[in-house]
DNA sequence: TGTACATCAGTGAACGCGCGTTCACTGATGTAC
DNA sequence: TGTACATCAGTGAACGCGCGTTCACTGATGTAC
């Protein structure tokens, strides 16, 4: 067995990508960006020479495809905020249509999984000061979340389910309140698992949702 | 005008402690970190290098003090624990006993003033990592907290206002959602002002409380 | 009253570390003629 | 078909920075005799 190369050392080797297909690699940078911010957690752990040691590349090289840290970090968050979104619409989707309360407690539900399973991206998401010119209007994420949030409701309240608070109230209560639990959650996690919080928010949601239908 | 030496370079000199009061230093240093800490934010602007700019002193001298950085964060934060319940407790007392509501509102509306005015310190006590072992039962600060609120919507249960929820779960929830809030606000100040957080807050509190009295 | 010594408050200089970023480069693959 | 050159993917080595921490020290103030 004279040549065999490839299980020589594992890790270390990475052939570079064929002529013309650089942008491979962005993805690749972005692909253990986002591993290492699933194994680690908060933005500090995110760092420019972090990310290329998983990669296997040289510091130097992530250059070429992010002009720097901030853009970086930018690449993350997109990345994630499709992830949060898809999440979100699929488990509305899994619920039939006319099971309106449902879909409320299903896309919730996925909005708490996505936080714990996922905890340095959420922190990232939430704590990531933007320092940036304010994007566009709807471009702010949670912002799209909450509307999704309004649109459920307002759905429910068209259904016949009377709301204790207006649709838009009652979307930001539920919100916040999940982003309260799970924030909790993330400082001390050991302490209670996600039945815990998904029970949380299913009380909230139950609060703001008067129990029975009209 | 030959020695008026105290303007020369006033925040460069410090003149040391007398003997046998070195302690005084310890003070010094934990007023200056946490003056450090509500003009910037967040754990990491906590340096033991800052701290030493601020006071005055040679990073090294903060080790007569303070074993490591990991102590001079544990003083901060055992102040900032002590402060938080008093802003409360004095909020509960201004309010005449007998309105229950009122000083539940009381103490919500401190926590929050609290968080929106020392917004490193709140960062830093509620997101601060406790590699610690697991400080006796109610030293948990906020353990104390939800309790106190526990017992406020006790009383408001005693005096005969229908509750929505057991008063355990409504300080769960109220305290929830007000974290929610304020960590909302933290990672976008700039957006909105105390009076929407109070606001939210309220709203919060009297879908807790079933709005009129029995 | 004088003097040797202990105790105190605090320091200067250095250590090793990991970070973001830059810059001139290397070597393979394509293209023009 | 051969060769000079352009373009590409990616690198090695260094930069300056701020950090936490250590260690032998300095100089003033107290105490024992």
């Amino acid at each position: 067995m004279p040549a065999m190369p490839e299980d020589a050392d594992l890790t270390l080797q990475r052939t570079r990508n064929p002529w013309g297909q650089g942008e491979r690699l962005r993805e690749e940078i972005l692909v253990s960006a986002a591993r290492l911010l699933s194994e680690l957690d908060g933005e500090e752990a995110l760092t420019i020479r972090g990310v290329a040691r998983a990669v296997g590349i040289a510091p130097a090289s992530i250059y070429q495809h992010f002009a720097d840290k901030a853009e970086l970090v930018r690449g993350v968050l997109q990345h994630d905020y499709r992830m949060l979104a898809a999440a979100m619409g699929g488990a509305a989707e899994a619920v039939p249509a006319e099971d309106v309360v449902g879909r409320v407690r299903a896309q919730m539900g996925a909005y708490c999984r996505f936080a714990v399973d996922n905890p340095g991206h959420y922190r990232l998401m939430m704590n990531h000061r933007r320092s940036q010119p304010e994007p566009a209007e709807g471009d702010r994420p949670l912002v799209l979340v909450v509307r999704r949030m309004q649109e459920a409701f307002e759905r429910c309240a068209a259904a016949g389910y009377r709301l204790r608070q207006p649709a838009d109230r009652a979307a930001i209560t539920v919100f916040v309140g999940a982003h309260g639990r799970v924030a909790l959650w993330h400082s001390d996690p050991d302490e209670t698992e996600v039945d815990r919080i998904l029970g949380f928010v299913n009380e909230l949601i139950s609060l703001v949702i008067a129990d029975s239908r009209n």
